[in-house]
Order: C-alpha cells, then sequence, then structure tokens
DNA sequence: ACAAAAAATGTGCTCGAACACACTAAAAAA
DNA sequence: TTTTTTAGTGTGTTCGAGCACATTTTTTGT
C-alpha cells in the first residue's frame, strides 16, 4: 500500500519492458495502443511517482548560477544578501551547483555592464539579479535571453517580458505599513519622510514607500498630520537635517525609507532631542541599536537575507527538481520592535 | 577547480581502489598507514563532498513519520498544522517519506493514549508529538524512546531529556510583545488579560503569555495602568464578559491569550462599544475579519503551519541527509496589524 | 513471396556511494 | 614446512531513472 513504485514494477505489472513505461511515462518513441492501455492501466491503479534521487543522480551536469548584486563593501544594504547566498551555496555544493557572486558599484552604470560581461563569460545557467538601473537592466536581459540563460531578480522590480520570477516585497504596501504603526504612537503633528541614500539608484525604491506612506494618511483622511519630504544626501546630513530640525519646531516623526534611520537617530539623541517617533528599516546592527535605546520605535525588515536565498532557491529547485518557477514571491512586512527584533537576526 | 570529486577521482589520485577510499571516509576495516597517508593527502588537496543523491539512492528505505495532534474538528487552532504538515507530505513523498497525521481529542487522556498506541502499532522512525499533556508526555516519550522512535516536539514546551528537538515560539517573550504593542495604544487605563480556551489544556500556555505582558508592564513601572485577568469558558462568554465590562466601565485594553480574540470582538461589536484596544494570537479567518474592521488592533502570528511543517523537514533532513536536529527552533514572533496581514496567510 | 523499411519493444549501460565478498600477501600457529 | 589466521586490498553488485542501441515484429513496396 505505501510501497514506491518504480519503473521496473509497473513494467512488470504490465507485462512490458521498462523501455516502453519508459516511453509512455515521457511520452516518446513509438508505442502500440496495446501497451499504451496496459501500462496506463496501471499507472491508474498505482501512484506512480519517479524517484527524484534517481533521476538526479544520471545528470551529472554541474548547475552553475551567477548572482549578481551591488558591492556590499559599498553599500552595506546587500550584506545580509551575501549571508543568504552563502546559505545557499552550502546546501546546494552537494547537489552538482556552482553558485557565484559578483559586484557591481551601484554608483556606476559602467562597472553593472562591466560585471554583465564577466558573467557572461562565465556562460552561467542562470542569473540571480538585483536590477538597479532600469534601462541596462532591460537590455541585459534581453543578452540573457538569447543566450538561453534563466534570470531570475530580487529587491528590485524590473518590468520585462524575459523575467521569469521576482522575489521581494511590496514597496507601497510596506509604506503603508509604516504609516499605520507611525498613526499609532503619534495622534498629530508634523511627519518628516527622510530619504538618505548614498547611490540615489534606489530613488524608484524610496518613492514606492512614500507613495504609500502618504496614502495611507490620505485614505484614512488624517488631516491633524501634516506630511513633509526630505532628501538627504550622504554629505550634507547633518548640516541639513539640523537646520530642518530648527524650522521645524513641531516635528513629531520621521519616516526614513531606507536602512540609514541610525544616522538620524544618532543625530536626534546627541542633540537630547524631544521625543521624536522614528520608523525605519532594516535590521543592521546600528539600527538595532537605537532601537534597544528606544530612539527608533519600529523597523520594517526587508528581509534580504532571505529574498537572495529565495531567489536563488528557486533557480535550484527549477534545474534539479523540475519545479516551476513562481512569478512572483513577496516575502512579508515584518514588524520588528524592540520586544521581537532578536527572533529576526 | 569547480569539479565534483568522486571516490573513484579519490581512488586513482591516491593509487587505491574505491573500496579503501571508501574504509578511509568511514572508518571502518582495515587499512595500511601508507595507504591511509597517501589518501589523507589527496582529501586535504581536493574538497571532497559526498554525493547525498547517490547516498539516498542506495538506501531504499522507506521512513515513516507520525504526527500526533489534537484533532482539529475539535479545535480548530491545529488546522494550519495540517496545512504543513500537508506540505511536508507532498514535498517528501518522492523522497520515500511516509508522513501520517494521528489526531486525539484535546479534552481527554484516554484520547492522547489511544492515539499513542495507534502510533506505537505503525512503530514508525519518528513521532512529531504535541504535547498537551504533561505526564503522560513524559511516560509516552520514555516509551518511544526505549522502541529508539525518535521524538520531536513543537508548539508546547516539555521539559524531558529523552526530547530531541522543540520546534515552537518563546510564549513569554510574545507576551512582552503584546504588552508592548498595548503600551503603545495606550497611554493609562485598566487592561485585561483573557483567558478563553475550550480544552484548558493550554494553561501554562496562557500563563506563560500572562507572565510575559505583566512583566513587560512591571519592568517598566507603568503605574498608569492596572491589569485584571478573566478566565473565560466557552460556554460562559457572553454573560460573564458582559458582565466583567459592566462591572469595569474604564476598560481600556483586553488581551486575550487564545486565538478566540473573535468571540471577544464579537461581543463588543454588537455591544456597540467605546473604542477598546484589542491584541490576540493567531491569523485564524475571524480574527483577521476583525483586525480588517479595525476591532482586533494587533494579531500575534504563531505560524502554526511553520511549526508543523519544520518539526517534520528537520527530521526528514535527520534520515535522508544526516543533517543534525537542532535542539530548538524558536520562530519569530511576528506582529500583525490589518496593513500586514495578507502576507502571512 | 521476399526484401526493405518502419514500428514496436527489449536490453544493457551509466551515474556515485555503499557494502558484501573475493582475493592476495604476510604473519602466526601447527 | 605446511596450514591457518588476519591484515590489507580490490572487484562487483545494488539502488531507479534515463537513454542509446539492439532486437524483434509488423507493415509496406515490388
Amino acid at each position: 500500500m505505501d510501497k514506491k513504485y518504480t519503473i521496473k514494477d509497473i513494467a512488470k505489472m504490465a507485462g512490458v519492458s521498462k523501455g516502453t513505461v519508459d516511453r509512455v511515462l515521457h511520452n516518446r518513441g513509438k508505442v502500440s495502443p496495446a501497451a499504451l492501455e496496459k501500462i496506463n492501466e496501471v499507472l491508474n491503479v498505482i501512484d506512480y511517482e519517479p524517484n527524484l534521487i534517481a533521476r538526479n543522480l544520471k545528470n551529472t551536469k554541474i548547475y552553475r548560477i551567477c548572482v549578481f548584486l551591488p558591492d556590499p563593501e559599498i553599500d552595506p544594504y546587500w550584506r545580509p544578501c551575501v549571508n543568504g547566498i552563502q546559505e545557499a551555496i552550502l546546501e546546494f555544493k552537494a547537489y552538482g551547483v556552482i553558485i557565484e557572486t559578483y559586484y557591481f558599484n551601484p554608483e556606476s552604470k559602467k562597472s553593472f555592464l562591466k560585471t554583465h560581461e564577466t558573467i557572461i563569460a562565465q556562460s552561467p545557467d542562470a542569473v540571480l539579479l538585483a536590477p538597479l538601473f532600469h534601462k541596462e537592466t532591460v537590455e541585459i536581459i534581453k543578452q540573457y535571453d538569447e543566450l538561453g540563460i534563466m534570470v531570475n531578480t530580487f529587491n528590485n522590480q524590473v518590468e520585462s517580458s524575459s523575467i521569469k520570477s521576482f522575489v521581494g516585497q511590496d514597496l507601497h504596501k510596506s509604506g503603508r505599513v509604516a504609516a499605520s504603526l507611525m498613526n499609532l504612537i503619534l495622534s498629530k503633528g508634523q511627519i518628516a519622510i527622510i530619504h538618505i541614500d548614498e547611490s540615489l539608484k534606489n530613488a524608484v525604491h524610496m518613492q514606492e514607500k512614500e507613495k504609500g506612506f502618504r496614502n495611507y494618511f490620505d485614505e484614512k483622511k488624517l488631516s491633524e498630520f501634516s506630511l513633509t519630504t526630505l532628501k538627504l544626501k550622504y554629505s550634507n546630513i547633518e548640516t541639513k537635517f539640523s537646520a530642518f530640525i530648527e524650522e521645524n519646531p513641531d516635528l513629531s516623526g520621521i519616516f526614513i525609507t531606507t536602512s540609514k534611520a541610525y544616522q538620524i537617530a544618532s543625530i536626534l539623541s546627541s542633540a537630547k532631542n524631544k521625543k521624536i517617533a522614528l520608523i525605519g528599516y532594516d535590521l543592521i546592527e546600528k539600527n538595532v541599536n537605537f532601537l534597544n535605546q528606544g530612539l527608533v520605535h519600529f523597523l520594517i525588515h526587508q528581509n534580504q537575507k532571505r529574498q537572495a536565498y529565495l531567489g536563488v532557491s528557486t533557480l535550484v529547485d527549477h534545474f534539479l527538481f523540475r519545479k516551476e518557477i513562481p512569478e512572483t514571491i513577496l516575502l512579508p512586512i515584518d514588524i520588528i520592535n524592540v520586544e521581537n527584533a532578536s527572533f529576526y537576526s
């Protein structure tokens, strides 16, 4: 009853050879109607599942997957991705899957394209890609497509018909989540939406979050709040933000659309400023420190590690186990405060 | 460089036969010091990883894992677990792993022990167990141990030296998480901690959550709050709770330690009561409905589905891939509000 | 009716690890 | 010296799917 049936079993039951069973199962070669019927009869009765282990054993092909992402040395946001990929490397090494990471400078389209060339030269079976530059991304995806290289994207969404899959988060919704939390902490006042980013290549990212954030307040008709947007660059954070605080004494909440909440928290802490509600992104160490100090109220966990891991593992599942690659995997928008933070790192 | 080395490769390189390499790798049989050294030399240079696929192919053993949990028909709390197990069944069927579920009546120790007998009769390789009755659990675990059946537990923690592993959540911490959210919604007032449970077998569970909840308020010295505990049984919820509301007009928050928040929300909604902050557990449909209506503010996601899935998959990983079973897997305490709920189901 | 072509079916090898078994050579016991 | 033991090594088979190739059967053409 529980027995695992093999092709040999089926052949014996149907009174044919395993070759014929194989032809029926894979719909290849010539099979007489009589044999077809006999085998189908058996297949209808028993519950045949091919042994994936045996199937893959024969397949000595080594799969090469290249992961193409910004250099975490330049933008530490990508550091957790590397960990997720590392995990995948160890897990799938034993299955003959080689996973390699290639970094590019997120500031430089040239570096992006150059890294792309390097990857092409490796002739991988698939590429997992963090598509920062829209136009260039569409271009290189076209190239991969022509070379028959499967492409999967993560973190940033790009609309292209050649893209098979995307792993990431709904940024608009994550902005709304932040807004709902802000609305819980505060009952009125001015709220600043602050974009801080070194590369400014994440403009779409940040804007999407802002839209979601504003959308929540608009939808709920929360007129007792006023929302201001502020863009900061690495070089001018301290001066520009201090000036902003000065000009807006009623500021009661800040939503930081990137993982740089700690920079704002740090300025606020040294300024011994009155309580301002702070909501940011990502469980990086500096952010968690300020969360523990009570200066940051909530962090939204983007789970880059899992994004990268899933990006790779769906590809591996496809190659090794012929699983279908889901079109989009949207990771949950985890709400983190000081009490549950420890479980997410 | 990237090559996957096989035992045959090593044998050739060391100038011995694959049998000798096998003896060295598995430390069995007799090997001359000379051969040992030659092989170790090769092993030091290359990075040999046995092909798990080939290893498992030979192993035609069918593993039987029995999952032992309360009947979801009696307590719907366990419904998601069944889904998680179903997922595991499909995923591991192809590897010759049979996973069967056995239900017991959570109200009846007799049913618990009877189901246990049924499972013993199956002589499984491992059991995944939701240990409701403490004394009986310790007893049956001893039996499993003597029969060489591996035991893994989930959801409820039981201290026993024979238990190999536990998958669940830190209940004390989850109480603290609820408290921190409550403290965010309210600035003062009376808060009720309500225990609702049909079986009352989850007493330890609920108490642990209450302890964590109270611990938060104690630790923060939030004297502007007063905490009251209320125990409700299925039969008397409506009357007893209505009376409680009447007696406590200042009640401003309720923390429900089980998944029955919807029952309280339903009473509050029909009573057209003034805003009372509600925090409960579990993303069951009725709870999510009240979350969407704004009557429930937060739900804490216990992720029973994942608990059950991980409970099974760690066992499978152990049998199939000889992975070590982690002693405890603590799932994150997910904070859910109306904005991010959709991503968790 | 016979050869040739086409259709249908069966056989046998491969993948890599694991392990049983056969075998050789050297050491110990007779 | 011959026999027995044991240390050490190699060979060969198994697992199940997949596929190339060989073989048999049937059909077609002349």
